[in-house]
DNA sequence: TCATAAAATGTAATTATGTTGCATCGTATG
DNA sequence: CATACGATGCAACATAATTACATTTTATGA
């Protein structure tokens, strides 16, 4: 959960529209201390407001191509979705369990990249960094 | 191009039986010097021979499961597949242009990731670390 | 206040990617 | 040679995401 996150500022500082739907959204990602997929975010925000699944990607995409949120791979074939890196949340790697599809955050010391000498010598744009560990999780391990 | 792998050397040591489309498959993924995704190996392979789209996928479930090729997630759509690390192919990171789709393999030594302590803490099953850089590739690049 | 344009949302259809069920074929083995 | 099993083909299905277009809401200026 984050608690020091303004949804509403976050909004407006991207000279973004403060729509009820897009705070929701925001909300129900920036709340979660993991990722979620977008069937994730309908679902949830379905069970208590009236929200089309198609607003729902229209809204993550828009968030995405802002920068307010950011869109990780998984080893699976849906992608997730968490606050993108800010003042008060730093890029960190993802755990994703192949076996009940959890996805959850590492803490950004867990792993370090050094990047610098990529950064240097690489001819393209960088975006993003994407650092993410597949396995199996402390639960599913246990169930086996 | 990978001239050190034996692809029916692979395919034995795995115990998989030997068929002509399975050793086509890694021809075709082994033989570039970046992933493909499973359409890209369906249309080359289809320009020659014929061959299933769904037996494609099988032989691409069947070869990543038995860890002669690695799935790859992109930060689009689909997924890439490319010869898994073995003693001829050191683990890599991968770029992935999001302007033209092309993935690229970075050398492994381009930036180094430290997961001693991730290892030593973490509760679970780790099978695997990717690592991926999004941006736009030098040649799309020049094109804007 | 009202008219209008622009933005946001809803709905249905479509696309892209991957999977399943079942039939058929080929090959190794007894 | 018979049989069984694995590999392949084919059609249907499933899932995730996107598109096209209609409708609603919001902002803005006459």
């Amino acid at each position: 959960m984050c608690h020091q996150c303004n949804y509403e500022e976050l909004l407006a500082k991207a000279k973004l529209k403060i729509t009820e739907n897009r705070v929701r959204v925001l909300e129900v990602v920036g709340n979660n201390s993991f990722p979620l997929s977008a069937k994730d975010i309908y679902s949830t925000l379905e069970r208590n407001i009236s929200i089309n699944r198609v607003t729902v990607y229209r809204i993550l995409d828009l968030l995405v191509d802002q920068g307010l949120l950011e869109r990780i791979s998984t080893g699976g074939r849906a992608f997730y979705y968490g606050l993108a890196p800010n003042d008060h949340h730093r890029p960190h790697p993802h755990f994703y369990c192949k076996s009940c599809g959890q996805m959850d955050c590492l803490s950004p010391e867990s792993l370090h990249v050094d990047m610098e000498d990529f950064i240097r010598t690489f001819p393209g744009q960088i975006d993003k960094v994407e650092v993410r560990i597949d396995g199996i999780c402390k639960n599913c391990g246990n169930k086996q």
